[in-house]
DNA sequence: CTCAGTGCAAATACTTTGCAGTTCC
DNA sequence: GGAACTGCAAAGTATTTGCACTGAG
């Protein structure tokens, strides 16, 4: 549920900045309240807007420095969207170690996990001499049930 | 084979251009021609140096604006990697769908298609009834060879 | 001719960093 | 007290744009 996958980012940075000496300090906490308590994800921007609701008076590069640290301590991802546009979303939220299936018509999308891709994605870095940190896999199409999907478009139209 | 898809995305090109208005020069020709015959993608700046090997005194600023015109035109994909690392590769390039793994530290960027995977994405989206018509896949990681990957970040940091 | 295209240089839009003062442990 | 952290403002990067000049049609 929600408030684990909250818990559990917090535990597992905390040991990070345990692990690598780091402070905890009253802007730090409230960035990554606000942080991992998101659906959606953020841009820095976005991000230090909220926290300054919040906290006023918090600096852009505490929010820049804390979420490198996040990214770092392994619960925010960085994705990069055209036009240097950055968001950060929180690890673990729904779908976290799922790839996707996306209908480019109704817009469904279906979360998967192959232990065959996994193995071979693995073996592949191997070839090229890497190691996997993260992957991200996102397969587009179109739904073979064109009664549902035609639905799902019209819902999707109206609502 | 690799001549019809350069001469399809010319044909392609010359019919946005004819439509839109738009006038041929020596310029723009060379940009696209040595973009069509890559089989990697590049940054602008690559493709600047590339095109100024044969042209020299072309600007980035038609590189660039020329590149736009491309994307527009459907000849062209642009892809955002990390750190405002943008490159842009032909549409059409052999295979179509090239995987990619990529290093965090050097940015070091590999291209790969694996049968293995890309069979296996077929069975998965036809198990959840979907006809894939295109597929991302990023991985994500590190060199293992370390000295190779510090030379490059330098390279990196003092290019 | 005329209007799109070009090259340069200046302006944007983000991101990252240096520093002096502050806080946590 | 000392290392880590903060906010500000300056410095970097990558991208875009304004403009006067050039060249294609």
């Amino acid at each position: 549920m929600e408030a684990d996958r909250v818990e559990q980012s917090k535990a597992r940075l905390a040991r990070f900045m345990a692990r690598t000496n780091r402070k905890n300090t009253r802007q730090r906490e409230v960035i990554v309240d606000v942080f991992l308590t998101l659906d959606q994800h953020v841009s820095l921007q976005d991000l230090l807007d909220n926290v300054q609701r919040r906290e006023p008076g918090v600096g852009f590069a505490t929010v820049y420095r804390t979420m490198k640290l996040l990214v770092e301590a392994g619960v925010a991802y960085e994705r990069q969207f055209a036009h240097g546009n950055t968001q950060y979303e929180p690890v673990g939220r729904v779908g976290e170690h799922h790839d996707h299936l996306m209908c480019e018509l109704c817009g469904l999308i279906i979360e998967f996990e192959d232990p065959v891709i996994e193995r071979r994605q693995t073996e592949v870095a191997e070839q090229y001499k890497m190691n996997i940190t993260s992957h991200r896999h996102e397969i587009y199409g179109t739904c073979q049930d064109k009664a549902a999907c035609e639905e799902r478009q019209a819902a999707d139209a109206s609502g």
